[in-house]
DNA sequence: ATAGATGCAAAGGGTTTGCACTTGA
DNA sequence: TCAAGTGCAAACCCTTTGCATCTAT
């Protein structure tokens, strides 16, 4: 991917307005105000070689198909709404979690998601 | 799910044995050595209905498809090797993490993944 | 005897790929 | 110009479902 396309520039675009991360349904659905006919094939191209050049980070959260978001936020995780499902990013960190690695394993990195519900859903 | 057959034995035993959370394949894997020919679709439908039961519990991890493991183990977190990708239970917790939360949003649930090597792939 | 359970194969749902057409440089 | 990029549709992979057969009770 080198070229700058009219489907390409959209796809950034939407990532940078919505500020959370998203899944291709919503990047194929928002993508589709600016570029008329994108397909879906394209979405998860492009979704791919953003990943690739590092442009994009994958946001895996238990049980649900990967969201993305735009890289370059350093060390962080996520909190998801079960009311409204949005996710959020959190920014702070539990810190080591060496305590509990069992002996003889070897930590290298972890994944933290915290449930509940956001400032708007709580009301 | 009510009657005992040897294809429910089969699976329940298999759980049993692994003492670690199975993925479809792996059950089917371990449990065709107990009933030959067993079928990927009475599996899943098995452990569906074992889930219903509360006699599984689903296991998520972010970015992949559901474990499986026996329930009633109260509440931990899971270490997956990056080498052999096998989960382990972890019996510790990190604790409360509601320093972690923003301000306004109410803090139900939390999830916490290890990553690293475990025991057998450190050497 | 008979309703629940099984195995096979086909159907689903989301993601990836092949290919001819379009388009940026 | 002409290879990279795109859209469509088919292929894929894993999971679920329909259905005829088997089997526990």
């Amino acid at each position: 991917m080198e070229r700058r396309t009219r489907q390409r520039d959209a796809i950034r675009r939407v990532f940078e307005d919505a500020g959370r991360p998203l899944g291709p349904g919503e990047v194929l659905e928002a993508g589709r105000e600016h570029v008329e006919g994108l397909g879906i094939a394209t979405v998860y191209r492009t979704i791919a070689s953003l990943v690739e050049s590092e442009w994009l980070t994958p946001v895996e959260l238990p049980g649900e198909p990967p969201r993305y978001e735009v890289a370059g936020q350093g060390h962080h995780h996520h909190f998801r709404c079960r009311q409204c499902a949005r996710v959020f990013e959190i920014h702070g960190c539990p810190g080591s979690l060496e305590h509990l690695t069992p002996p003889g394993f070897s930590l290298e990195r972890h994944e933290v998601t915290l449930y509940g519900l956001c400032t708007a859903c709580v009301g």
